[in-house]
Formats: C-alpha cells, sequence, structure tokens
DNA sequence: GTTGGATGGAACGATAGCGTTCCATCCATA
DNA sequence: TATGGATGGAACGCTATCGTTCCATCCAAC
C-alpha cells in the first residue's frame, strides 16, 4: 500500500479529531480530507477505535527525552518547558482533553494512551531518584502525588483555563513545585 | 408547562451526556429516556447548546461554600475536600471533562462554564485574602498560579489518573499545596 | 363540567455516516 | 513494455437524528 497515502490519512484524521472532536469525527470525511477513497481507508483500518489507537501508538515513539540536567530545578524546569512545548501545540491540546473525556468510554483508548502516560510517569520517577540520589529529597517522598503536582498545574494552564506561559510563569511554577515536592 | 416534565428531560439531558458524551448527545433518545414526546422537548429548548447552557446555568447555583475555618491549612483542607465530594459523582466527573474538550468547539458552553469557575475563583481569592490578613502569605503571592495548584492536582488525580484519593492523600495535598504557595 | 393548553406519540422529508462493493485508472515492479 | 495490485470515485442499503407537524388524550383551573 502506499505510503503517502496513508500519511495524508493519518494526518487528516488527526486534523479531524481536532476539529470535530472523537465522536463526531467521521471516517468519510477523513477520507474526502484525504484526498483519498473511502476503500483505501478501510482497507487499512477497520474502524475508527482501531484507526485511533493505531495511528497514537506510532506516535508515541516521537517521546521526547531530557536526560540529567545537574540538579534537581533544572530537572524539573526541563520537564515543564518540554511539557510546555508539546502542549502549546493546538492540535496536540484539542486532541488530548478530547481524548481524556473519551477514554471513559472506549476502552480501547486508554490501552492506546497506557504508553505515553507511563512514558511520562518512567520519566519522572527518575527524575525523583535523581534528586534523592543528590540529597535533594527525602527517600520517603510520595512519587505519585509528585507526579501529579509536576504535570497537573501546566495542564491546568494550558489546556483548561487557557491562561499565559510565559518563562517568568514556568519560572514561579518551577520554585512551587520543589517547594511541593520537598513537603511531600 | 408541567414542572415534572422539565424535570425528567433534565435528568435525562445529563444522564446522557454522561454515558455518549456531548457531540453524541441525540435529543430524541434524551425525550424517550425522559418518557416524553419530543415535541415537550422542543417546546422548551430550541436546541441542545441552549439546553445544555440553561442547565447548566441552572445548577451552578448549588455550588457549595465554605467560610472562615480559621488558618490556611484548614482552609485548603476544607476546599480540597468539597472539590473532591463534588469530583467523586461519576456523572459529575464525565460532564466536567467532557464539557472541558467541548468548550473549544462550542463557544455557547465556555459561556455557561464561566459562572462555576468565577465562582471557584472567588472562593480561591477570599482564602488568599484571609491568609495574607492573617500574615500567613506574603501579600506579592500570584493570585493566578496559586489557583492552579489548589484545583489541578486533585482533579489531575480524580478525573485522569483515576487514582486513590483517601484522606492520607488529601492530608498530603493539604502540606504540599501549603509549602507551594508559600514558595508562590 | 367545561374548557384550554400541555401532553405522548407518530410521522414527515432531509441529511449524514455506516461498512461494503464494484470498476476503470494508475503506477511500480519485473 | 507488460502485469498485477492499489487507487479514486461512485453507488449500494441501512440506520439514526434532525427539526417540524399533526392529533387524540389528558388534566388542572375555572
Amino acid at each position: 500500500m502506499r505510503v503517502e497515502v496513508t500519511d495524508a490519512l493519518s494526518r487528516a484524521f488527526f486534523s479531524e479529531w481536532s476539529r470535530v472532536g472523537y465522536a463526531a469525527l467521521s471516517l468519510e470525511r477523513v477520507a474526502k480530507a484525504a484526498g483519498v477513497g473511502k476503500a483505501a481507508l478501510y482497507r487499512r483500518w477497520p474502524s475508527k477505535a482501531a484507526m485511533a489507537s493505531d495511528l497514537l501508538s506510532r506516535v508515541g515513539l516521537t517521546l521526547t527525552e531530557t536526560g540529567d540536567m545537574g540538579s534537581l530545578e533544572a530537572d524539573v524546569r526541563a520537564l515543564l518547558l518540554a511539557f510546555r512545548r508539546v502542549l502549546r501545540h493546538r492540535l496536540i491540546r484539542r486532541i488530548l482533553t478530547d481524548l481524556l473525556a473519551e477514554i471513559g468510554r472506549e476502552p480501547a483508548l486508554e490501552t492506546a494512551l497506557r504508553p505515553f502516560q507511563q512514558a511520562r510517569r518512567d520519566r519522572v520517577q527518575q527524575l525523583i531518584e535523581r534528586a534523592i540520589a543528590r540529597g535533594e529529597l527525602a527517600a520517603t517522598v510520595d512519587r505519585e502525588t509528585i507526579l501529579d503536582f509536576l504535570v497537573a498545574p501546566l495542564y491546568w494552564r494550558l489546556a483548561v483555563t487557557k491562561g499565559r506561559s510565559d518563562i517568568a510563569y514556568i519560572e514561579r511554577l518551577v520554585r512551587m513545585t520543589k517547594a511541593a515536592m520537598a513537603a511531600g
């Protein structure tokens, strides 16, 4: 099967997803937007959920990885900046919020999202372990709750309240997150 | 118009919303689930968006209000517990996540949600002002960012990662949030 | 008891996506 | 240059919802 057709379909799928949402996503429109016959789509994927899962799992490979930045503060800053870079894409933001809403209804999507969550979780775990090794955090901190604190406020601001997220904000977030981690 | 019909329609609307999501919500099914003719529904609301906005604005009145608990820590705890009580309802959680995803596509919904956001914002503002008056927080703290920290982690855990939120977790959240606020 | 308005229910034509099938055309490989 | 598989496009029957209309029934207020 021709690769450019597959690519066009993938792009159209995400574009449509962002535009109308998962539930209202019509494969007929996806094919049309890709400039492709419906048959070409159904030859590749049997259903909307299957297509979504497949495409999401492919994208999962693109996750950025940041190494040891030398200190907890620098690690947190790097993580937040990387997260911000991703969440600033309108298309990604739309799809992510939609995905989080749709997961409760389409179990297949949860499976597809799991690699992302696991990658994020692993990355934060490493960050915490490094901080403990450096003596910047107590060994008894609650990993799960720290994970919540490292991701949630920035997500909330970028995807929900749609406020500013300039460097000054990120720096404040770094300070506050560090303080929270030390208390956890 | 008969009140019990209006009530049945309202209940059915939220129930269906939670079940299939806003985009896939069919007013025909809502009427059927309410045991009511479609005409009775369209006599009351002209469209899905209008019905959603109207019903949401009615619900807005039910927002719980907690007074001064005597200290920043007690205030934060009360806020988190109240928030948890709301977010523990499966129906509310589903509708809320769905709403946050749909807002980008249906401006009318943003208008309907605004009173909620404003109420939450006001409440947090009062909490902060009280803390400053008590000398527990510096007058220079960033209100907006604190707002993010007070709401986001708990939302993230309850609505996204679907992890535990027992009292021990809430207490940890109180400690960490307090530390973050002091650093902000 | 009468009356007037709201009701449940059924049907309308229109639109749209579903998943599938068919076919003439295109194009890469051999 | 020949050939076989993928292609775009059109159409299939089916189902569902839309927003509207009609009507016989019901019920509450007078």
